[in-house]
DNA sequence: GATGAATGAGGCTTCATTCAT
DNA sequence: TATGAATGAAGCCTCATTCAT
């Protein structure tokens, strides 16, 4: 395909997976932009043509990354009605996806923090479209009587996401990964939460 | 008093209270050491005397912080048996923190995450110190047969802290501070993880 | 001529000898490199593309110089057999080479000594293959039976060269350089070094 | 002796004899004020009740140094009227003081070229009080017919000053200082000094 | 579109010097 | 006379961004 749009988008992505790279080695303050032209195979001028400037990249990927983050949320959630159940499978398949892709999980988690402009200027829709998928597992559990009503969806949901992102960054962190069991400190938080909101009447049946 | 060793101390701390003013307003790579020293009402090579470089500074907040944080922690938890209490109290006292010290909350949490030295060099023994108070109250319950012995209380602990830093976080970015009720959210994630983690034959008996 | 290689080095031959007019004016320490770079024509960042640092722009001149006066004191002594008329020759052309080039003779001589890397961690191979030229002309004279065989052809190379380098000091700090006739000084140096190591059965007849 | 002026001249010369050591040690611009103070046992500021400035305290051991030197260099000529004996005595006891006083050598060899201003704007007039002794030498040859009177005593001068100083640095500045045997130098440049400026009918017996 | 040489603003840090005690 | 804490000027260097080719 001599379409000149492919041949466009291809050396975008080469950026894109350069710069993802060299974020999360070296931060986003020590990445140089000639770093990640270098490692894209592309000249420094290059990336201006693609992207307004450093700090734009990054929110490119953040972007980008969080698309397919959603779309992976939404898909592994797919079928499954119970909310119990969707909390289980929101904690399993946050660490799936964190675990699969490392270098960009850590430019999420950790790079993302230390803009500035990212964290007071920037509204990171896409990171709410994906935690207000946990918020509404937590308002279906209330309608239909399984969560309790005095649960505040918002608290809920930030307390999750935190606690989810934390015990990932201790795992990005770790230099020795083995220590922390992505599986299992999914389930212990998921079981966590759901006992933790449950109205008092109800049980659960551990996850088999 | 004239003593001589109490002006030095003056000095620094003036230096100190100036930089957590201005790390939590422009953020460390934007503030300028001159926008410190001027704040201070030092000189710039002032600074120098009592702090390596800016980043020292930066980690010398930390500890100092950290120091104030353990010992209100402790005073806070002293006296208080119960586990379940205990972690009510952590929740309350972590947040009261947070909100009596804004600008210190913005340096430690903000700020420091964006330093590599500090998140992959930098041993945080002061914050882990912390943690572990509340990894021993999950530790004494489990003991106690008050929470489930199959809890790890390291996963818990990171969910637990995770959860209380992104919602304080949400807090200080937060425009309207009025949006989020820290007191209210304390109350519901200590529940949360109280319920979450009791054994099945306990009941809880919300606080009053 | 549009070939990029040209022009790469026709901006680093004009930052080369900006730096030798400045280095020479100001001293090494009281040059700024925004002097240079002034001078040069180029901007202050362009100069650290083709140097590491300040120290090494005064390195990188002080190679290119004594290549081009090791060269060209080669050809000034080339088809010379007779040790004495190579003497003299060594002393009028290195003179010579003095008064063409005052400012590169001013860093060779005044600034490269102030700089401790150069004195105690640098090396300067170049300058001992120059001082060699002269050592070797004192061996060959000793072979020949010309010049006494007790000579020591290192101490009268660093005293010969010594002497030199200081009269090419003083006309290069004279104000007045009238005040110092540079050919007539090498003569007379030439010929004391040049009788006072001849055999007693020699005698001289003064070069014409 | 409680002489306060005493005590004065006590302090000020701890000062000076530091400043030696410190200046030969890391070279002038690299030496800091505070190096020197605390190698003396006394305050910073202490240093300006006795030196103007860094560069003033330079030129005063400078000054001390040359009239300890100058009476050195008189002593040791003193009583000896042959002008080739005093030629020999002259280097002689310059290479002495040289390795007695291997310190002071070095900050007067070295350090002394670094300052702009000693060597353009300083007139060394110890110095040269130091290099007429030899001059006067060379005249009070010529006059007696030993040296040749073509012989331009000021140019004789610098050589042989340039050579001795040449010898002496490289002496200071190797690492195995057994490689230069000083006093042999001091006879071979003498003797070529000697052998070089004497009037054809001259014979020279060597130096017992 | 692609290049990469050139730009130049900007800030951390050092250290000689001062001066209140 | 002595101190040493405080000062603040000054400059090297980096690196995001531009633009002529």
């Amino acid at each position: 395909m001599a379409d000149p749009n492919r041949r466009r988008t291809e050396k975008r992505d080469l950026i894109t997976e350069a710069a993802v790279d060299v974020f999360a080695e070296k931060g986003f303050h020590q990445a140089r932009v000639s770093d990640i032209a270098r490692r894209a195979g592309v000249a420094d001028g290059t990336i201006y043509l693609y992207f307004k400037n450093k700090e734009d990249l990054l929110l490119s990927i953040f972007e980008e990354k969080m698309d397919v983050l959603l779309d992976g949320m939404r898909e592994a959630l797919e079928g499954v009605d119970d909310p119990v159940e969707r909390v289980r499978r929101f904690a399993r398949h946050h660490f799936r996806q964190v675990r699969e892709n490392r270098s960009a999980a850590e430019v999420l988690q950790v790079e993302l923090r230390l803009s500035n402009k990212f964290l007071k200027e920037y509204r990171p829709e896409k990171l709410w479209a994906y935690l207000n998928i946990f918020a509404n597992i937590v308002r279906d559990g209330q309608a239909s009587g399984v969560f309790r009503p005095d649960i505040d969806p918002f608290i809920a949901m930030w307390g999750f996401f935190g606690g989810l992102d934390e015990i990932a960054m201790q795992w990005v962190l770790a230099r020795n990964q083995q220590r922390i069991q992505l599986e299992e400190a999914a389930r212990q938080v998921a079981e966590i939460y759901i006992r933790g909101m449950l109205t008092n009447t109800q049980t659960t049946s551990e996850e088999p």
